[in-house]
DNA sequence: CCAATAGTGTCTATCAGACATTATCTA
DNA sequence: TAGATAATGTCTGATAGACACTATTGG
């Protein structure tokens, strides 16, 4: 028998398999804080709970883990999000009480207003604080998940500047600080935070100001690989 | 309906869910060079081809995704390697001929003498070097799930001191040093080397001494939780 | 003694932390 | 001018790089 022959014959379903879904852990930022979306469980199991976006893979319509990521964001926020991470995957017999199930767990990054509009016509999706995520009872693992997913960004905070990724395209220092400060939980000394960034040229100055009370700061914007950059040093933690 | 009726009446093939399989990229540390774990393909597809160990998730053997890997490791080595960690998850319509199909990439290390013997009385199982292994055709993506292995343990190698466990318990530092100097692929100050490892305290001194040649050197093993710490900076890279 | 390998001393360079100071806006 | 927020100057401290030096073994 030779491998034409043998695809021919093979029979995907001689063997059981797990299921498999995607799960995406979306953050924002937004009033000072950082958020997550979740969505209210329209079936069971675990019917009524919120949890995160995500589904099982079709492999009719994806043709990558990504594309089911992307796909269930797109059904709930209605945009591609600028930034997606693999955090981790999980596989066991008790996750789900269904079956023997595997989940692909994403991290994304968006600006809070560039899906605004979406999240808020579905009443069964709402942005939700890390302390109210903790506060109530969540589907399947996805406390665990989301938990992951904090730690991982919170790493990057510390030796890249990923986390701009939930700032609009134009944004300020003070804000990104600001948004690396409610990401790691902890106040950053303002020049160490931006004489790195000056040194790695990683920001386009736009020319433009915005002020709001007092002196305006300037408005930057991502150089087109500073997502990709990481410090060789850490801040403190 | 509720959920108990709702499980009982759920049909788990009712849709089609992707193959799923976990591959391990087990390193050791043999003759001075960094060395990846290779297994002659068997069947179908890429029959003949050499691959990473691994296989199907088998829903009755296994209870977690890491028992897959260890299971499939520990038939092809005989034993359970000290060291594990989950890579990332590759999932696509067109990686594997069969059908959509998903595998879990795990990074293990090992020294090589605690699994030499199983390994060499297998002769569809051997040790190859990163070189040798980029130098053939390898079955499906296992080219760039070692790559992305040796990347991940590269980057572990500059942060911590996780690359010990290519090591036996016992082992001296101007051998961990050259570990992390192959797996780097560059040379390190002896001086920074030490330096940073002494200051964590991650070594317990066994007191006992092993010369080749010149002044002996001190055999140390690692304390329990040494594989956790994570220096604040880098080596130099 | 020499050769070989292990291990230390010490200077420099880099970069984060701390915090005072200056700059630029509005009212 | 005062108040607010943005941005900079500059000192200190921690730690990696460089490299010369000392220590301990065998022959």
């Amino acid at each position: 028998m030779n491998e034409a022959e043998f695809l021919q014959q093979y029979n995907q379903k001689a063997f059981d398999t797990p299921n498999v879904s995607v799960d995406s852990v979306l953050f924002t930022y937004h009033e000072q804080q950082l958020k997550v979306l979740m969505v209210n469980r329209a079936n069971y199991p675990d019917k009524g709970l919120w949890g995160l976006p995500g589904g099982f893979v079709n492999l009719q319509k994806d043709k990558t883990l990504e594309d089911t990521a992307l796909r269930k964001l797109a059904k709930k926020t209605g945009v591609k999000p600028p930034y997606l991470e693999q955090i981790y995957t999980v596989g066991n017999d008790h996750r789900d009480k269904r079956a023997w199930s595997i989940t692909v767990c994403y991290s994304a990054l968006i600006a809070h207003q560039y899906c605004k509009v979406q999240v808020n016509s579905v009443n069964d999706a709402k942005w939700l604080t890390l302390d109210e995520v903790s506060n109530i009872t969540l589907a399947f693992d996805h406390q665990q998940l989301i938990d992951a997913a904090h730690q991982r960004l919170k790493q990057k905070a510390l030796y890249s500047i990923v986390p701009a990724f939930v700032l609009p395209e134009q944004f300020t220092l003070p804000e990104l600080q600001h948004v690396h400060e409610v990401i790691i939980g902890k106040s950053l000394q303002k020049k160490s935070f931006r004489r790195r960034i000056e040194q790695a040229e990683l920001l386009i100055d736009t020319g433009e100001k915005r002020g709001e009370g007092g002196r305006p700061a300037t408005l930057y914007k991502l150089k087109s690989n500073a997502g990709q950059h990481t410090f060789i040093r850490n801040l403190e933690n």
